[in-house]
RNA sequence: GUGGUUGUAGCUCAGUUGGUUAGAGCGCCUGAUUGUGGUUCAGGAGGUCGUCGGUUCGAGACCGAUCUUCCACCCCA
């Protein structure tokens, strides 16, 4: 046991069904991506360090996986530094690159690197795995797949939009339904901040009030409190803790709130407008909600916020985010870049599509149809055949050795493949074949063109 | 990063207050069956009990460390 082999922690290896499984969400999403007119990049798997370090805040920075340089780097440490003991401040004379920890941080950094190739607006998609050194949990990883799709340089609603409507078509044609696709605005935030007179305690009041369901309104309250934001500001924001109702209703309630604050009435107006296209143009299977109390997301988003919970019957974290961030591409110094985009995470997507049993039973499908090796003669044979089959697009393969008739059958049975040829001598004889089929256990003797349609 | 939890055969798990040679089901291999799998029957292989150290006459069991699993924080897909 001690000598067996192992994966670190949070990750994962996938057999052949899982592949085949992920490959058909993939599909369907880099489908839809493409449908929508969105172009594929990828970046590489590690960036340099003062790409990724900043960028996602001191937790952020904690979880950023940090690659050693190469050679004898600790000799170049100064003594004193090196005494210090002082992590942090050591890091960055030892380690020049990390892992990526999501995917829009790097497309950012190509947006600006490539900003003379690229034809503005942009939309891109990516699909490649990041990078967390986080405590592993259920659905959660230290290695897992984003899919992302963002369009940058357009400040048009009609982005969020479509966005919308993207997470709706991904989802409906995954059969997935019951999913909510949860909305806010990073202006309604500030404004809510700003009327109650938090403006300076904006990310703890934000990080507060996201715990609302989690731990109701006395939880969130004793945290804001405890954050040292003042009782008669957490007494103005008591008529945010009942906005409820329809999108309409929810609105009104914003506007009654946040009339005082010009950048909360923009937010309020810029929800409203997306709402109401979407009404108009109707989702197919998934639901487009208001929630206030969304305030997830990086530090970075300046607009829309949007979050994708998973279907009520399965526990699991959200299944999917974005938003809108009007200055990413400032931080690598290109300004009034405005972008917008919504992450999928494909192994989260992968836990509820399994525990809903919502996997087509198609993607399982393997090879159609094997043929049995009784000898060289045979296997020629065969194997002639096979070209044939193949060529018809039809999958099929000889097994290699001269085994035991047993013992093909038994692996064509475990592999569940449907179909097993049988060719020896009096088959040969006239140029036919046994066809057997597995599920049923019979048998019949066909021509090459009577195999293919058989198998077709 | 904090607190808790888990680890015994390929898999799922039993294993009494510490006591002889650690068990079961499933799976695997061989045969009954030299051109027929999935069913049945007979036989067989497979474990330094996660790892290292400690307590003890004696440890799978108790203690410590470490790794791993899952869970709650933090944060997040």
């Amino acid at each position: 046991m001690s000598k067996k082999p192992s994966i670190p922690k949070g990750t994962r290896d996938f057999s052949p069904t899982e592949v085949v499984k992920r490959n058909y969400i993939m599909d369907t999403i880099r489908g839809c991506f493409t449908n929508y007119g969105f172009q594929p990049i990828e970046t590489p798997s590690f960036e340099n360090s003062e790409t990724l370090m900043g960028k996602y805040g001191d937790e952020g920075d904690r979880l950023i996986f940090k690659i050693l340089n190469s050679g004898d780097f600790l000799r170049k440490v100064d003594d004193s530094l090196y005494a210090e003991k002082d992590s942090l401040k050591m890091t960055p004379r030892i380690s020049e690159k990390a892992l990526r920890y999501d995917l829009t941080v790097p497309f950012a950094r190509y947006v600006v690197q490539h900003q003379n190739e690229i034809t503005f607006p942009f939309k891109r998609y990516q699909i490649q795995p990041v990078w967390r050194a986080d405590r592993p949990q259920k659905g959660r990883f230290r290695e897992f797949y984003q899919c992302d799709a963002d369009v940058v340089g357009s400040t048009s609603l009609w982005q969020e939009v479509e966005f919308v409507q993207l997470y709706d078509a991904v989802f409906s044609k995954l059969d997935l339904k019951g999913v909510t696709i949860k909305m806010n605005n990073r202006k309604v935030l500030s404004g809510i901040a700003e009327v109650i007179g938090a403006e300076d305690k904006l990310i703890d009041f934000t990080v507060a009030l996201d715990k609302l369901d989690k731990i109701g309104e006395a939880g969130v309250t004793k945290e804001m409190r405890e954050k040292g934001i003042s009782e008669e500001a957490i007494n103005r924001l008591q008529p945010l803790f009942s906005v409820s109702g329809s999108a309409s209703e929810k609105l009104a309630k914003l506007r009654e709130l946040l009339a005082s604050s010009s950048i909360g009435m923009q937010g309020v107006d810029e929800l409203g407008f997306i709402i109401e296209q979407i009404q108009t143009l109707q989702l197919k299977t998934a639901t487009l909600e208001i929630d206030v109390t969304l305030a997830r997301g990086l530090n970075y988003y300046t607009g829309a916020i949007f979050e994708v919970a998973a279907p009520s019957e399965v526990k699991m974290g959200s299944i999917g985010g974005g938003g809108r961030y009007d200055d990413l591409t400032g931080i690598f110094g290109l300004k009034d870049m405005s972008g917008v985009g919504i992450s999928f995470g494909l192994d989260r997507i992968y836990l509820v599509l399994e525990e809903l049993d919502l996997f087509p039973k198609t993607v399982s499908a393997t090879t159609q149809v094997l043929f049995i090796n009784f000898g060289t003669k045979e296997a020629l044979y065969a194997l002639q055949a096979i070209a044939t089959l193949r060529a018809e697009g039809i999958s099929a393969e000889l097994y290699p050795d001269e085994a035991k008739m047993g013992k093909q059958m038994g692996y064509a049975d475990k592999r569940n493949i449907p179909f097993v040829v049988l060719a020896g001598e009096s088959e040969m004889n006239e140029q036919q074949f046994t066809l057997k089929n597995m599920k049923l256990g019979d048998q019949v003797r066909v021509n090459t063109s009577e195999l293919i349609a058989k198998l077709k």
